[in-house]
DNA sequence: TCGCTATATATCAATCCGATACAACTGCAC
DNA sequence: GTGCAGTTGTATCGGATTGATATATAGCGA
């Protein structure tokens, strides 16, 4: 599955620019499975503009700059809708934290702790995130479902690692951090 | 992180081809966390080998074809101490069948209940796998800290999958697949 | 003997990322 | 009243990476 696909996803949903687009798979409904940069983004607009499975319009909000607003075109529903029927790739886990972990006896205590305390709270970001966006998901939606799934997965790494710092050796971390002292 | 530094961290456990580092992020004891293709995998080896980071030696076994074994030199330890002590990227996570769920009400049911079965065989695989992994890891290990997290997001998502197939109006497949008979 | 799988190295076009540049505006501290 | 950081927004580009493919040897079943 290509950016022009992901692209014309969120643009089934709603309009919207490239930014809004970068945002939506960054914070948004569409954040925490997918991923896209403005690198791939832009030029994904412009070519299906050409291919004519988007139109745009210019938008002029005062205070803030133009924004070209890209709507799907129904010749983009049909290439979302065959888009969607293929068997979909696997999926595809990156975690340089857990890579890390993999050297643990390697690395400086503290920094074995710094990272491993970043994550905590790198996951309760993402579910505070994600906890957010399911106020905004209609129930019995696609987007509930998805919802859902990312919750149970981030609640199962929060626990897990909560349960494992004790077994690596590490303290709960106060309000002042003054384990070192 | 790239791919030279993940070479590195696979060379700095046991020895390997090419190949081996593949099936190692593949299937072996680096895999579910991290991914690397042919296409960067053997450019990396050849640029280190330069670098001096790696040496190699070509080994043959009968009824096999010849292998180029990279060992990591003191100079390639030193470089991945170095990466490794670094803040680590933010966790990557994309799935195509999440995307797919999203749009459940575009899609025929047949392909819903497809991909939805193919998922949570999917996930079994990966589990199974994970779990077969753990066997060869020594206790209080990296590997067997990544192992559990591996286990416990696994459990979770084949969790929610069995509970949301009801809400979702799908059967739970029965051993001949009849259902669309 | 044909096709399939596994082992093994290697390349390449297409794609995508990450960083950066640019621009217009807001708000805030000083 | 001005510096400046932050937000909204479009756009590009070098370099990294993917996914597919080519090549070769060998075992194994039909």
């Amino acid at each position: 599955m290509n950016v022009r696909t992901l692209c014309l996803g969120i643009l089934a949903h709603e309009d919207a620019s490239g930014y809004e687009i970068k945002k939506a798979v960054e914070d948004g409904m569409f954040a925490h499975f997918i991923d896209a940069s403005y690198g791939s983004i832009y030029p994904a607009l412009t070519q299906m503009l050409t291919d004519g499975h988007v139109s745009v319009r210019e938008e002029s909000h005062p205070g803030k700059p133009p924004k070209k607003v890209y709507s799907i075109t129904s010749s983009g529903r049909t290439a979302l809708r065959k888009a969607l029927h293929v068997t979909p790739r696997q999926d595809k886990f990156k975690s340089e934290f857990l890579f890390q972990a993999l050297f643990k006896d390697d690395l400086t205590p503290e920094h074995l702790a710094e990272v491993f305390e970043g994550q905590v709270e790198y996951l309760h970001r993402e579910l505070a995130q994600i906890e957010e966006c399911r106020q905004q998901a209609e129930p019995g939606s696609g987007h509930m479902f998805v919802n859902g799934y990312g919750q149970a997965v981030l609640r199962a790494a929060i626990e897990y690692m909560e349960k494992a710092r004790g077994e690596l050796g590490l303290q709960p971390p106060g309000p002042a951090r003054d384990a070192a002292e």
